[in-house]
DNA sequence: CTTGCATGTCACCAAGTGGTGACATATATT
DNA sequence: AATATATGTCACCACTTGGTGACATGCAAG
């Protein structure tokens, strides 16, 4: 066999995102990737310490953290009703979007909501950061007319997951077709309506 | 030992309880369950097939479907606005808080979103069926002034879904404590103003 | 060329997995 | 009391798991 570290490091790397999409995180063990990955499992432990190592070191390549914060004209000046209401669409729209088109995202999003460890408190730590910044920012924040804004964000987001999530062991959800581009529109659209009736 | 196959059903089931408590479906195995009833694992084979028929004999004896559909009075008679409102008030209310009571449930429904199985299918199905049933009965289906009900009820009931699972591995969300009883109750305030906003 | 190290291969380990066959015995029926 | 069967115990199987030590060898520095 040739030998690159560098080369091999990618194969296993590679390896773990396609058991990711295949099998999810539960699916990932020693023996599995290097089997996957057509190497010694030996060569793991040394490359990467463990598996933990090993699939710390794979979410980290994959950046999630900045994927998730869609980008809007800060000026950091207040925002109107109308602004605020804009931006909001764009946001949760977006993470809708990028949550449906990434399969090892929602991957991800599952093994955070089901096992509680380094990485994933990690995880939800960063993430949890960036959100509230970018909802802060957007003026999704406090109350407006007596409504707690951050806990209608919180059941939007949360909304929007959890469909996306259900879409894949789950093809119809409450009368909607999740596996459906017409379904995701229809979502898409009661989330853009859910917005502006609350903001107005 | 006392020969009592009734009592020895009893204890394994009771024992799948308890795992499933402790270490969710994922943790559900021949020798888990045999060790945690106390007794042999032949006797799960005879008593219920498999893994699988235990598995389903335990859910079904949980009964969570009838559960899950809240009693309101059904008149058959169209709702007015004012009504439709409050009754969604207490189906998605009721749902919240009694997803939020029942660790075990929480535990089933994140099986259901992570494993496509015989069992878990029938669940969905059933599920959704009662679903779809108490929604058109309290008149949360079709469109109110341009919206699409059925789609803002799936971000809503996927919303509360979410937070509540959200909530064993994480504790804050959009900076809302889901730990704590002060964080739910901005849920379910969160809930409240958004179907009064939407039915009026 | 030779030495040294990084890279890769292989064999092995203890422990756990799902699953089965052989056996003992309590309990009820005749 | 003799018998039959349901109930429970035990030993074992092949296989997979995470993990380690011993060894071979390519490659680069001296």
């Amino acid at each position: 066999m040739k030998r690159n570290r560098e080369e091999t490091e990618k194969k296993i790397k590679e390896a773990v995102g396609r058991i990711v999409l295949r099998e999810g995180f539960a699916g990932l063990g020693i023996n599995a990737v290097a089997k996957e990955a057509g190497c010694d499992k030996v060569l793991i432990y040394r490359y990467f310490g463990s598996l933990e190592g090993l699939t710390e070191s794979y979410v980290k390549e994959k950046d999630y953290f900045s994927n998730i914060a869609p980008v809007f004209p800060g000026t950091g000046e207040k925002l109107t009703r109308e602004e605020t209401a804009w931006v909001a669409k764009r946001i949760f729209i977006g993470q809708l979007k990028y949550t449906a088109s990434d399969a090892e995202f929602r991957e991800l999003l599952l093994w955070e909501l089901s096992h509680r460890n380094q990485i994933t408190e990690r995880l939800a730590k960063s993430r949890e950061e960036k959100g509230m910044q970018v909802l802060n920012k957007a003026g999704i924040s406090g109350e407006f007319e007596g409504k707690d804004l951050a806990a209608i964000a919180a059941i939007i987001q949360g909304g929007i997951t959890y469909l996306l999530l259900r879409s894949k062991t789950s093809d119809v959800f409450n009368g909607i077709d999740l596996s459906s581009d017409e379904g995701l529109l229809r979502i898409q659209n009661a989330v853009g309506d859910l917005i502006e009736t609350i903001l107005s």
